[in-house]
DNA sequence: AAACCGTGGTA
DNA sequence: TTACCAAGGTT
């Protein structure tokens, strides 16, 4: 029997790591956090903790968003020992903004395990990785082969992308997962396969995006399937996604005779695990009126005109701010924090959409520095 | 295994 | 405006 049908005789060439590594010399995006090609071969190596704090921020999350946060960890913590050694505030505060936030607290725990159980040195292996917290099976084959040069695997959504088009997988994810796998593995070089890995998510992040694909401009145009067909930009398949209901609910602004603002430190797990936050009530899907009856003192709150909006990953949310001068500071739970110390407290994008809505003036120590 | 978990940018 | 989506992990 022949080793390949008559349709995949008549169909597109066997895609290279060569072609895609030639493609990456000349166009790699030049990154933060990056040994870019050129210094790689002059004998650069990656630090694996830059490696790794990198693609914890980066987890479902842009270039451009990470890029300021990346910097600032770096400066603040220079190595994974200082991070291991920061406060749990320090690090939700630095990290505030970016969403997520059980990966700040998974990034502060890993930290720790590899600074007192592994010597300050992170594991080479992805099993090794994979067992630290926050490392899934993507972080764990993205650091040990762009750190430590391992043959792995690294499959991320700019991959499932590229994958899927190069060999016209047109199985629904996430059940093509494991097909786009397989293929991805015969691909990957036994050399440069950290080069590899960020050549391919370049790719997918640029030439390859999800609509209007430059098929012209790619290093494997003529290797492409869904391209020889006509479908790249339909691929891959994605399941629809749910719809998104609204929760409504009231915030607090409770300050006292010296202008401090009442916070609260929300509980370690679930949404928003380990933030501050405004004193709120419960968020409803049922549209109540909006109430004092949960706020954290008996006084005479004022409804403050409008509402705050927020649409976080599987709901939206709409607040009702109430503002009120507390008499005394006994019997609240929380903190009082000056209002000029905001920006120092960990507090997510909602709540600074409350402190926006509150008090504009106390809001513009968020705004980002140039 | 499906649900949960943020945010900002783009079309 | 709505919808989609970005270097996913945990439970």
């Amino acid at each position: 029997m022949a080793s390949r049908s008559k349709k995949t005789d008549t169909s597109t060439p066997l895609p290279t790591a060569r072609q895609l590594l030639d493609w990456y010399d000349r166009h790699a995006r030049d990154l933060p956090w990056r040994i870019s090609p050129k210094a790689r071969k002059k004998g650069a190596v990656a630090d694996p903790y830059k490696v790794w704090l990198s693609e914890i921020m980066l987890q479902q999350t842009t270039v451009k968003t990470v890029g300021p946060y990346f910097l600032k960890f770096v400066e603040m913590w220079p190595r994974v020992e200082d991070l291991a050694a920061a406060s749990s505030p320090e690090v939700m505060s630095a990290w505030a903004g970016l969403g997520y936030y059980s990966r700040a607290r998974n990034l502060h725990a890993c930290a720790k395990v590899v600074a007192d159980q592994h010597g300050g040195t992170f594991p080479q292996t992805e099993d090794g990785l994979l067992a630290l917290p926050g490392i899934g099976p993507y972080t764990a084959a993205a650091v040990a082969s762009i750190a430590f040069d391992q043959p792995a695997a690294v499959m991320d959504g700019n991959v499932e992308r590229v994958v899927s088009r190069l060999f016209a997988i047109d199985t629904p994810l996430p059940v093509a997962k494991t097909h786009i796998k397989e293929r991805l593995n015969e691909l990957v070089p036994q050399k440069r396969p950290g080069d590899f890995a960020q050549a391919t998510m370049d790719l997918g992040a640029t030439l390859c995006s999800p609509k209007k694909p430059a098929c012209a401009l790619c290093p494997w145009t003529e290797e492409c399937a869904a391209n020889a067909k006509g479908i790249a930009e339909t691929l891959p398949v994605k399941p629809p996604k749910k719809a998104k209901p609204t929760r409504y609910g009231s915030a607090y602004w409770l300050t006292d005779a010296k202008g401090h603002v009442l916070l609260r430190t929300r509980p370690p797990k679930g949404l928003l695990g380990g933030m501050d936050e405004v004193p709120g009530s419960e968020w409803s899907e049922q549209t109540t009126q909006p109430t004092t009856d949960e706020a954290p003192a008996k006084t005479d709150w004022q409804q403050l005109p409008g509402k705050v909006t927020h649409v976080f990953t599987h709901f939206a949310l709409e607040l009702t701010v109430y503002t009120a001068q507390a008499a005394t500071r006994s019997k609240v739970e929380g903190d009082w924090v000056p209002l000029d110390a905001l920006a120092q407290r960990a507090l997510p994008t909602v709540m600074r959409k409350i402190v926006a809505h509150a008090d504009p003036e106390a809001a513009k120590q968020f705004r980002k520095k140039a």
